[in-house]
DNA sequence: ATAAATGGATTACAGATGTAATCTGTCTAT
DNA sequence: ATAGACAGATTACATCTGTAATCCATTTAT
């Protein structure tokens, strides 16, 4: 499946939150949270559908878009790729950065560590 | 500072394990480890020239380069705006999918442990 | 029934990207 | 000294991206 660029990736998003939408729909939801024109949501819809990203249904005349991959599927499959272009796939570098950064809170570590201390017990 | 590209980065990336290197010092580098051409490198050292990721001296005809950006800034900075585009800024999501996909290993989860048994320590 | 609004399809268009080839001015080997 | 090699600069070019505008066929409001 083609790439799918950052701005199709926020149409994608909402269509994980919610589906199926109607275009409309979709850009109401964008239109107030990301501030996206109408025309910009369509074509971004439609280039979705052309890499088969994204599904749609007829009703009449209005389509009703669905996501046709997995948000899990996705995000894990690019979180792989990004660490290993970016860290030689060592996760890692890319925790110590956040916690380095100041980007986690006690609860993200409380989090982590019970995640952590989990795949230990099942690795036994 | 402007994007840095997927390809740019692995040019960037060439720097950074050593630098300076003169341009067909990297040529070399890279037609082995990535079977990039020529040609193609010193486009991509002109890009990051031109972006100022990259700088160079002159001695004689031949330039030697040298990174602009720190690597720890850049990579940080781009897990930060991954993971806040990917899962809106939370990283336990980011570690569980490795954990699920079984991209950890004992080593990894070790460090990882230790980390945040540090990061505790100094929140105190 | 006409005009305006709406939905989707098509077209636009500048900038970024991957991937080179060509040009131009030295340097070097013969 | 001349031709070929090499360095960097410039140009090429198809595709992708962000961001819309235009077109065309309905539907709906007046």
């Amino acid at each position: 499946m083609k790439e799918i660029s950052n701005s199709e990736l926020v149409v994608l998003q909402q269509l994980w939150q919610q589906s199926p939408l109607t275009s409309s729909e979709v850009v109401d939801a964008l239109e107030q949270s990301h501030d996206m024109h109408e025309k910009t949501v369509k074509t971004l819809l439609n280039r979705l559908v052309k890499k088969q990203a994204v599904s749609f249904e007829k009703q009449g005349r209005v389509y009703h878009y669905s996501p046709l991959i997995a948000e899990q599927d996705y995000t894990v499959k690019e979180s792989l790729s990004f660490v290993d272009r970016m860290f030689a796939g060592k996760l890692t570098p890319l925790v110590a950065g956040f916690a380095q950064k100041n980007k986690l809170s006690a609860e993200d570590v409380a989090e982590l560590q019970t995640l952590l201390d989990d795949w230990q017990k099942e690795q036994k």
